[in-house]
RNA sequence: GCCGGCGUAGCUCAGUGGUAGAGCAGCUGAUUCGUAAUCAGCAGGCCAUGGGUUCAAAUCCCUUCGCCGGCUCCA
């Protein structure tokens, strides 16, 4: 062979010669076969600018702008673009961080005033003349120390800070037009590439995430290989709104909030309360089914047993303190530590366990105000919550049974979910023998059942590793919902004890757990979910019934009565009012069935059902509408939830 | 807690120094109607709260409360 040429390999097996020396975006050029848009490579899989030149025989692959790393790419080199468009409008600006995000991109700056609105819509304009110029992205090399000084001169201390905590001493460079930033890359080969992208929103954030540092501008925005893909994903971002819990608990008259209550203080209204209601109800069968003991704590109990427990040395600013009688008492943040009594208040023996205790326990926590979050984030809530003690040889047993219990509720609710698996942190307690066991047993489970997970190193409890559950909500936001956490101190520190098969005492272990986790968060979830469109075993309201005229009120007071006597949770629109209107209302209050009672209807001794959907049914008797909700119910809790579950 | 924005009728929102507005919802009446809005009239606000500037404040400034978008933290 020729040695100014070199052989390479594409990601397909076909094999080509080209001179020594090209460039990779020649050879993607040469040997593409379909229409991809090339952002970037892979030579010998490491990624690579498109302008690299290839020297040596090697194996090439193209990364096309549609493919998760490309998408990065170009969201990445969209955030360099915005930082040159705002050192440009704004020369004092200092650039610190901008990397690619889930859904976009972010930049933070320090500058003398934040953003406004009509900065944006400069920065943006500026940024489609970057684009429009088509400016070449270059990459240099440069020795970390000459970096340092080169951005110490520049003025960009958040460069040098950054610079200073590297090791290589060798780092990257990123140019377009006067434009350099410290990167890693790689970048798109000239600012053109970008076809699509929006700045989506200003707000502040601390250098490096710590509160203690300044506190910077952030610009969000994202960007897409095409006009198309930009429009679906703010098209998204308006649905996401419509379905936002907070909107939909008001017009749904759900729950509110109230600034004479207090932040983060739920109040349910009737139909919330209802659903609320319903879950419990469901959560108290299922639990008792599963071989769990229903018990009551109450909410304040005395600092001392705090004290005791190490809530108030690692979690008192969280927690409520009053005083009775001379006596300090702290407002419960978690349902633990009367199960831990519970549990002590008479001698255990092996044959006892596992016991199970489950307590929907309301409890209050002083999250900082700007965490607060509709009902996502409250002060006030109810957690689904059990603490399992059990032998430690039973751990992996219940564990188990935790998990199937945690799929079996998500797939009646239809969630899509994250399983991620936190490990043993800095500062914690225990043995690594008891460490090692509990991880095990978590992740022995998840794989039992072939559950895919992530592992948080160093993320877990300062107690005992754990398992998280995330769900996903309208605006693709996850959410923690389910947990379960071994616990070895709380055991210690009540010098709970049974007595084992030898006669001893022995300690148990013991697990935190929370299937739906708080009441409310859950909740929020759920309205996102459905869109607040519950399915009928769930809506507060499952039919309305609505009479044509005046004529027909008597007779539909009557269907009325006989409905609710076979469980159903049926309104009567008796107003004066047409058809048509009433069942707009219904329809916009989401009600999964309208019954329609007219001359005919009243004729026939029957009523007519129009689903939410739009769908007309035929005329049926409320006998056979109530078998037909019932059958509804089943089908979608597995068989669990009828008619009469309240 | 921090940065920024915001708070006007039950709801959605106009109003930016000179007498508080609209639509929807509500009430009253008419209409008695067949699958996503019948018509007319009436009523409804200490412009979140407390203070200040001004002849005059919903409007400008400050305090507190609350909400929204993030950061940090978390069920």
């Amino acid at each position: 062979m020729n040695s100014q040429e070199i052989q390479v390999t594409f990601s397909d097996g076909r094999q080509q010669a080209f001179p020594r020396g090209i460039s990779v975006q020649e050879i993607l050029k040469a040997g593409q076969k379909s229409k991809a848009n090339f952002v970037a490579a892979r030579i010998d899989g490491q990624m690579v600018d498109l302008v690299r030149r290839v020297e040596t025989d090697a194996v090439v692959e193209g990364i096309s702008s549609d493919s998760g790393e490309g998408l990065e790419i170009l969201r990445h080199s969209t955030a360099h673009i915005m930082a040159q468009a705002v050192k440009m409008l704004f020369p004092e600006a200092k650039v610190a961080i901008g990397p690619a995000i889930e859904n976009g991109f972010y930049y933070d700056f320090d500058v003398d005033r934040p953003f406004t609105q009509e900065d944006l819509e400069r920065i943006e304009a500026k940024m489609k003349e970057i684009i429009a110029a088509r400016q070449a992205v270059q990459r240099r090399e440069m020795a970390r120390e000459e970096a340092i000084r080169f951005f110490q001169e520049q003025g960009e201390q958040y460069k040098v800070e950054l610079l200073e905590s590297f090791e290589d001493p060798t780092v990257s460079f990123y140019q377009q037009g006067d434009f350099v930033d410290l990167c890693r890359g790689p970048h798109i080969p000239d600012t053109g590439f970008v076809k699509a992208f929006k700045l989506i929103s200003v707000a502040g954030a601390y250098w490096r995430g710590d509160e203690h540092n300044a506190m910077l501008q952030r610009i969000y925005g994202t960007a897409f290989p095409d006009r198309d893909g930009l429009k679906k994903y703010l098209n998204f971002l308006a649905e996401a709104q419509k379905r936002d819990h907070r909107r939909l608990g008001k017009e749904l008259d759900l729950f509110s909030f109230s600034d004479e209550i207090g932040a983060g203080m739920v109040i349910y209204h009737p139909k919330g309360a209802l659903i609320r209601h319903i879950l419990e109800t469901f959560e108290k069968k299922e639990h008792l089914r599963r071989g769990y003991h229903l018990v009551v704590g109450p909410t304040l109990l005395k600092t001392d047993l705090w004290k005791r427990s190490g809530h108030f040395d690692n979690y008192r600013e969280n927690m409520y303190f009053t005083e009775i009688d001379e006596q300090s008492y702290g407002v419960k943040p978690m349902n633990c530590l009367s199960h831990m009594l519970i549990y002590r208040s008479k001698i255990r023996s092996y044959r006892d366990l596992p016991l199970r205790y489950f307590e929907l326990g309301t409890v209050h926590r002083h999250e900082k105000s700007g965490v607060l979050h509709g009902l996502l984030r409250v002060r006030q809530f109810t957690q689904d919550d059990a603490h399992i003690l059990c032998m430690p040889e039973q751990l992996n047993r219940e564990i188990q049974n935790i998990i199937d219990f945690v799929i079996e509720v998500m797939g009646i609710f239809g969630f899509e979910y994250e399983m991620e698996i936190s490990t043993r942190p800095q500062k914690s307690i225990g043995t690594d023998e008891d460490w090692d066991r509990a991880t095990d047993a978590l992740i022995g489970a998840l794989e039992g059942k072939g559950i895919p997970y992530e592992i948080c190193q160093g993320e877990g409890a300062f107690y005992g590793p754990k398992i998280d559950v995330k769900l996903k909500d309208a605006l693709d936001r996850r959410w923690q919902c389910a947990t379960i956490q071994c616990d070895f101190t709380l055991p210690e520190r009540f010098d709970l004890s049974y007595i084992g098969v030898d006669g001893n005492r022995h300690r148990p272990v013991m697990l935190h757990r929370v299937i739906l986790g708080a009441i409310e968060r859950f909740l929020g979830v759920l309205i996102e979910h459905y869109a607040g469109a519950f399915p009928v075993w769930l809506a507060p309201v499952q039919a309305v019934a609505v009479t044509v005229t005046d004529a027909q009120v008597e007779f539909a007071g009557k269907v009325c009565d006989a409905l609710r006597d076979l469980g159903v949770r049926v309104d009567l629109d008796d107003r004066n009012e047409k058809l048509g209107y009433k069942i707009r209302e219904a329809q916009l209050q989401k009600v999964p069935y309208m019954l329609v009672i007219g001359d005919r209807e009243v004729a026939a001794e029957g009523i007519c059902p129009r689903r939410r959907d739009g769908v007309q049914m035929e005329l049926m008797s409320a006998q056979d509408f109530a078998v037909l909700l019932e059958k509804e119910c089943r089908e979608s809790t597995k068989g669990r939830v009828g008619l009469n579950i309240i």
